[in-house]
DNA sequence: GTCTATATCATGATAGAC
DNA sequence: GTCTATCATGATATAGAC
């Protein structure tokens, strides 16, 4: 038992980066740490992905395509329901929102760690993660802003894109759990495990989500910019 | 004119380590780089702060000590003209956020420039930059967890901190500006000046944030968990 | 206080044997 | 595909002259 089939190691360098960048950062998260924590070979990572870059790239990727493509589906899906009225707004959250949280339950789509590293991966500064995850999400975006567009009318249109990038905000900070979480919570995280603060976390969130999507629109003190 | 005087050196370094941990992150900016752009000797950050870790909590201190100062006083502003009662939620939020947002408008307190390095290092992983934040929040954020739950006392306690964590990533992000932003934003940015964009911003995300707050409370599936 | 020069170390990447 | 050994580079930090 425990040996080592090949194609296996391809994985393992994948699984212990995502680990690594999650938890170090890209920059502190060295090719010696995960060749180490993944028991192959420094030379390993070149030799499959090419560079570092390249590897960080292939950790998005494989998680992101399935992600984005089931957001589509469950948005056709809430489509295909409505015949031709506007998908509510609830439905839209919760296809965008719902539909990536819930892949926290299922470790073979990285659980709670591939979401952990994209929550902090938004904010993250270096040029070329910027691009790909850009590229990763233009599409999805595009489908889900038309979407809200339809569902709220009575809404400008730029409010609602902007509303769109508070909620981003709100949840990649409620995933990324970091410290600065706890600066907040710290009485009420103790006793409580991992994935009990996520459940209990979800529909909070969607509570709050909708809540802002929702709000009365603001004042102006020159005027609406868009009027 | 443009002579040096002393005592400048020291300045010079940390506005120019504002600028680019801003711009690259913590790992991303190296001594050299800030160094040069400072227009100072290598040598002189060992000399002035006695290392890296120094040099950035400087930094952050310089700014956060005004700030969770201002902060304080504008709770107390709106506590003492409350008479007893409680302070209302916008007003609350406003003290928090609002305080923080109107930073960007003095560059003597170092304008777009910190709030950005600020709403990108609260998901920052490297540990003494965490350690760092929640020591300077502590205080302020008792107080203002305290405000909440005489304003709401409806809502449950669990619940106000968690939308506080809510609010505080949808401010980061708002504020941090990635391409993040321009990838939900894209056409809306174009044509807008840097000032422009924050000040319509700002009545954009109070409004937000005020109806997260104040949004209908969650269903849990397995029924309330602090029933 | 400011500089040059350098010590020391960790990084990403690769050449080449097996 | 996997290994060892190593290269080239850039990092932080410091010793010591001025």
């Amino acid at each position: 038992m425990s040996e080592i089939r090949p194609g296996d190691t391809r994985d393992r360098i994948l699984d212990a980066a995502e680990r690594l960048f999650m938890e170090n950062g890209y920059d502190g998260a060295s090719m010696r740490q995960i060749t180490g924590e993944a028991g192959v070979n420094l030379a390993a990572v070149n030799y499959h992905f090419g560079s570092k870059e390249a590897l960080i790239s292939e950790v998005f990727r494989r998680r992101l395509d399935w992600l984005n493509e089931e957001r589509m589906r469950a948005l056709d899906a809430h489509e295909a329901a409505a015949e031709g009225q506007p998908v509510k707004p609830s439905a839209i959250v919760d296809a965008f929102f719902g539909t990536m949280l819930r892949m926290a339950e299922d470790e073979t789509l990285g659980g709670v760690t591939f979401l952990r590293l994209l929550g902090r991966t938004l904010g993250e500064p270096s040029q070329f993660i910027r691009t790909l995850m850009a590229h990763e999400y233009q599409t999805v975006m595009e489908r889900y802003k038309a979407a809200l567009f339809r569902a709220l009318p009575e809404v400008p249109k730029a409010e609602i894109v902007w509303r769109f990038h508070f909620m981003l905000g709100a949840t990649s900070y409620a995933i990324a759990g970091t410290d600065a979480l706890r600066l907040v919570t710290d009485w009420q995280i103790e006793n409580e495990g991992e994935m009990d603060r996520l459940e209990n976390m979800m529909p909070r969130l969607m509570s709050f989500l909708l809540g802002g999507l929702r709000a009365p629109l603001p004042q102006f003190p020159g005027g609406p910019p868009d009027a």
